[in-house]
DNA sequence: CCTACTATTTAGGTATACCTAATTTGAGGA
DNA sequence: TCCTCAAATTAGGTATACCTAAATAGTAGG
């Protein structure tokens, strides 16, 4: 590399798998396989082979690699990971509550975003917002000090809409912003984080009959739109 | 290039080769050479024979490009550039109103977002902003429908302070984004687009007295600084 | 314990967008 | 006109980040 070209910023593909592992591999922050990765971010699994030898073997190395044993990311690649959600994160809640986007619209454009903001926009935008725990999908928000604030508190983990089994009632936590035309469904019924959400019926191999809020209207949902939808158990 | 790999969007790249023909082709249009474009978009001139010629070659042609006789945009070139120069200025005006960012800073976020921003976030900052057409350096922004809005009306062509030869009086019509030191100090001064500026004593190989607005202090401009500053002659 | 199967890795290629060095070209001055 | 010389072009490389196809290596079942 010559002296003229220009020093490489972190790039975007590179952020794009330190996300990815830093997902995948859960709270726990287990090994994650180079199949999973593969699929996560839609390419060959060759590709993420090559691309995790070359982030194990810099200088500063982002991800803790051994050939046939998976990845983790080093404290290095999960400082950027946390920067890179914690810029997703605050795009989204300012696209969402400063330009009054439509909820499905917001993961795409902070997607490609995140990339490239300065450490001026992050903070110019999280003070704007009144610095948010909370985006507006129910997620949290990474600190300026790369840690990612837990919220589940023993006795109230969260879980899937699609895994509930029995009747009850529910906080809705967050919603996946996976499928934006799924989002678009969930937003029009009024499942929203923090909202409490009513299970009449559940069966989990066809679907779910609910009720938002105050109202004693029910209506029903697909189980596809119900993987989307992380919800807490209210205490009787 | 398989199905699998994404279709590549207008590159960063690109872009940049599109707004430099377009600024340093002048009003005029007038054909730059691979010199004029090398140097100002820091590769070497064999960098840019190349990619003209990938440009003039392309399916849809961005650049009309002849060996040896410099390169001009194509309508859909000129199309694209003004697009990305609305963006740039669409984001310096929001970040400089809406995010309150210091004027020295603006140019450089706007450099990088300006090739990642959808349509529809054009359209959010445009909306909030009220549809601006002038940005805060006093550039004027293109149209959604891709045309540059001429403001020097015959008899009112703006020129550079650097230029002038004699005391008088003027209105300043917009300072330059190039350098972000000469544009803090413009800025300390007062001398912002739409302010009255007095030139007392003008000296182009030395500097220049100049006072700003209703105030009678005078004070020095460098003639580099001067450089950067674009007015227009009050009339009598 | 060995085999089969799948995950992973290696090998060899592509496209983008740069680079340097070598060559060619065209335009102006002698 | 011709010759020089700067500008432009061609030729041959580099790095990133992908790809496919072929080889290898863990692991789980017989």
């Amino acid at each position: 590399m010559s002296a003229r070209q220009r020093a490489h910023r972190n790039s975007e593909s590179v952020d794009n798998y330190l996300k990815a592992i830093l997902s995948l591999g859960g709270p726990a922050e287990a090994r994650v396989t180079i199949k999973a990765l593969a699929g996560r971010l839609g390419v060959a699994p060759a590709s993420v082979t090559n691309m995790l030898q070359k982030l194990a073997a810099a200088p500063a190395p982002l991800v803790e690699y051994e050939r046939h044993r998976g990845v983790q990311l080093s404290n290095a690649g999960k400082r950027r990971a946390l920067e890179v959600v914690r810029h997703h994160r605050l795009i989204e809640t300012f696209l969402y509550q400063v330009l009054d986007y439509p909820i499905e619209e917001v993961h795409e454009e902070a997607e490609r975003l995140e990339h490239f903001i300065s450490e001026r926009f992050e903070e110019r935008i999280a003070a704007k917002l009144g610095n948010p725990e909370i985006d507006p999908h129910g997620h949290s928000i990474p600190t300026m000090e790369g840690k990612m604030p837990e919220r589940s508190a023993p006795g109230r983990e969260s879980m899937l809409l699609a895994d509930v089994e029995q009747a009850g009632t529910f906080v809705i936590d967050s919603v996946s912003d996976r499928d934006s035309s799924n989002l678009r469904l969930i937003e029009a019924y009024g499942i929203t984080p923090g909202a409490r959400l009513r299970v009449r019926k559940a069966a989990p191999a066809q679907g779910y009959s609910v009720s938002v809020g105050r109202s004693s209207k029910a209506f029903d949902l697909s189980r596809e739109v119900a993987q989307d939808v992380r919800i807490v158990r209210l205490a009787e």
